[in-house]
DNA sequence: CCACGGATTGGCT
DNA sequence: GCCAATCCGTGGA
């Protein structure tokens, strides 16, 4: 079994600071998730900003509810919701509990526990290209392949379940920054950074203005 | 490769 | 009722 130095764990602090600041530093990180004794993890390579009170796209933009609760949590905590009846989807909770704002991890590059991520997503432990390249290039597909459900909503990223290692911080000239993916309302805003040339990048073609 | 439509259910209007 | 921060299979170029 792989075994992480969680001395490098980000801190609180790197957490509790502006979204977008946090979003573009987050490219690169390591998030680790122990499930049955066994660390599983990746690089994260895509990521979304979810900005609150001035972002109509944020579950958070029209005050606390039962289900976005944990996006008034503060930063540094996990928060996990199911949408299209069928998948769950994990976001970074950052700054302060009145702001309300997190990230949407979009896309991971996997490192460790590979075998049980395709034996989450496919049933079976040999994939072919194609399975590979599909395993968490996605948001669904992420809690999928790590076992994250409903029941990881609200765990802290401090936990010794769910938590990112430090990594090195990539250049400007390697994030790209587009309008996010699958939203209905402030379409326009380019809130949505991924790492250049990244396979696991869940859409290499940039979204169409509709 | 790309576009399109169906699946499926909890939360909110 | 309506709709969703998605995914997958299908069919065509």
């Amino acid at each position: 079994m792989k075994r992480f130095n969680t001395s490098n764990k980000l801190p609180l602090k790197f957490y509790q600071r502006n979204v977008h600041k946090v979003a573009k530093e987050l490219l690169g990180k390591i998030f680790v998730r122990k499930f049955n004794c066994e660390y599983l993890s990746g690089r994260i390579v895509e990521i979304e900003a979810y900005d609150g009170k001035i972002d109509m796209a944020a579950h958070s933009y029209n005050g606390k509810t039962k289900r976005n609760e944990v996006m008034f949590k503060g930063g540094g905590t996990l928060y996990v919701y199911f949408t299209y009846g069928m998948y769950f989807c994990a976001n970074v909770v950052t700054g302060y509990p009145e702001d309300g704002c997190a990230i949407l991890i979009r896309g991971i590059e996997p490192i460790a526990g590979i075998e049980s991520m395709s034996k989450a997503r496919f049933n079976k432990l040999e994939l072919s290209d194609s399975e590979q390249k599909k395993l968490t290039n996605g948001p669904g597909k992420i809690c999928q392949a790590f076992y994250i459900d409903k029941s990881d909503n609200g765990t802290s990223l401090l936990s010794d379940t769910i938590f990112i290692l430090d990594s090195k911080n990539y250049d400007k000239n390697e994030i790209m920054t587009s309008r996010r993916i699958g939203i209905k309302k402030s379409v326009d805003l380019p809130w949505r950074y991924f790492l250049k040339n990244n396979q696991y990048v869940s859409n290499l073609k940039l979204p169409n203005k509709k």
